[in-house]
DNA sequence: ATTTGTAATGTAAACGTTTACATTTATCAA
DNA sequence: TTGATAAATGTAAACGTTTACATTACAAAT
């Protein structure tokens, strides 16, 4: 063994990290930022972990900011990180013309969006098809007999939900029904929001008879509001939402939701953040993962 | 307005964090080190958004690693954490014994353990009474004529699990219960876990009664595996979970369980790390939160 | 106008690496 | 043993700050 080389191993040394990351020009700084809407939606965490999943492979450590839902928070994060001079970055934008990821692009580091695009610039991007999942959702709604079926959303601002709004609102052309405004829905995409806006509903005039929840947390904030006003799913209403989870089967009753891959999508985006950053001037490229229909009992036939 | 601020504002220059962080000595670079393990878990969830809420609003960035119950990878976090020159560390010990932390603590880099403290060293500590919670449930089962209760349990190298067992045989032995080794079952503390154990408990030849679980994570998985051999709770077995979620009330029943507070204790750890960080050497402290028992429906008298 | 004090700016070294060469040491064939 | 080549080690500058002083500028007070 060479001197060098055992002394290293003696004294047990340990490079600094940030005075590699200082001087380091050519990348071997091993540090990848992600930058996700909420923590608490269990869909970002398994993106999450499909993301430490790929960098734990490849040696690179991870540097989460969560900025749940605030543009503040989410430039706050962008800037950190930059200034951290990361090798690269994985964002889900809070909406498609998110400036700062934009300026981040344009200086060249290496970016990938995840959930979401951005819309004035080029970019590589890992979503799912949200128009042809949220289509699938209603459209099993629409087979089985519903025509009056309410959209909660999360903020049309995100793009995620401007593209399950047109999935939903393909699959009422399809079956001739007209689109009706009073029935979409669109606030926060948290908890809360799904547990008001579902109270909201349940007090309508003209009672949807189905309910299209827009992610796993709006979803969950529904049920709650369904049970505690006592009315029976799927007898009495019926709901699905985006997103599954392992514990949809244990919900009552078991839950009808459009599946995202999310690990996958995590990993994936990890896996051409790497190809980017070895490769910064390659075409951009754009992933488009596929929804699943996951049926169980929270949807049944109108009589 | 000065020149060179004028400048600053001019350029809109940003520091360079890394840089900063190199020559720094007087600590001001603002960054935290976050160790959990189990991103999985929404108890953990409720953790990291406890730490974040106090670190964005003392502009503090947050750097998570998420170890999934592996002791290399949290080797790895720890050591590339200290490498990146952190001010403090909030972490959530492998076990109790654990070395990596130990000889952060005695390099006197500030320390704070969540959810499960060390044994050979005195270190800032922020937990729940487990001992006390596992009681109480325990408790409730037992008032309502359980006597066959089974534990599905994490592994007994994680300290919280010792405590938990501790109050499943205080409990026990105040209601003249004789303690049945093979009704506890020690695991991993996820999903599937819960469901194997689970699965195994409803095929013993004297089914219990009862099961009390451990964790969130556990408690879902042993739910699928009632569910899918379709026994009814809480006719046929009651079950209560330690860590409640916001969505247990839509859960089939309604589950009962054992609240800890995870944001509070997130806030709270970060709070003394900021303490820790200033004042280096003060006295370590201690600090044990309430848990809460929460009773709905997946709990029955046994007639 | 001169002094005095304070605010603003300037200067050089240091943090622990990487980078790019220069130099030394080891290895092997002739 | 010598020479050629490769491997190992040595050296100095640079990354962008902070730190600790030194210097300069600008008031207000004499």
């Amino acid at each position: 063994m060479l001197k060098v080389q055992a002394s290293i191993a003696a004294l047990e040394y340990k490079p600094n990290r940030v005075a590699q990351r200082l001087r380091s020009t050519t990348k071997k700084t091993k540090l990848l930022g992600l930058v996700i809407p909420d923590i608490q939606n269990p869909f970002f965490v398994d993106v999450v972990r499909g993301v430490e999943d790929y960098a734990y492979q490849n040696n690179f450590a991870v540097m989460i900011g969560n900025f749940g839902q605030d543009e503040k928070k989410e430039k706050l994060y962008l800037d950190i990180l930059q200034s951290e001079n990361i090798d690269g970055l994985i964002v889900a934008p809070i909406h498609g013309k998110d400036k700062g990821i934009e300026n981040l692009v344009k200086k060249n580091i290496p970016v990938v969006c995840i959930d979401r695009g951005l819309t004035e610039i080029d970019v590589d991007v890992v979503k799912v098809d949200n128009e042809q999942g949220a289509f699938n959702a209603i459209d099993h709604l629409l087979s089985i007999g519903h025509k009056k079926i309410a959209f909660i959303s999360g903020n049309f601002r995100i793009p995620t939900y401007i593209e399950r709004l047109a999935g939903y609102k393909r699959a009422l052309s399809e079956y001739g029904v007209p689109f009706d405004e009073n029935l979409v829905f669109a606030r926060d995409t948290d908890y809360k929001s799904g547990f008001e806006i579902a109270n909201k509903i349940l007090e309508l005039e003209d009672r949807p008879t189905a309910i299209f929840s827009g992610n796993n947390l709006l979803t969950l904030g529904a049920l709650e509001a369904i049970h505690s006003k006592h009315i029976r799913i799927p007898e009495e209403i019926s709901i699905i939402g985006f997103d599954d989870m392992p514990w949809s089967i244990s919900l009552n009753p078991p839950l009808s939701a459009v599946r995202q891959p999310g690990f996958d999508m995590g990993r994936k985006a990890a896996e051409m953040l790497y190809e980017r950053i070895l490769n910064p001037h390659s075409k951009k490229e754009k992933v488009i993962l596929k929804t699943e229909l996951m049926l169980r009992k929270s949807t049944a036939p109108l009589e």
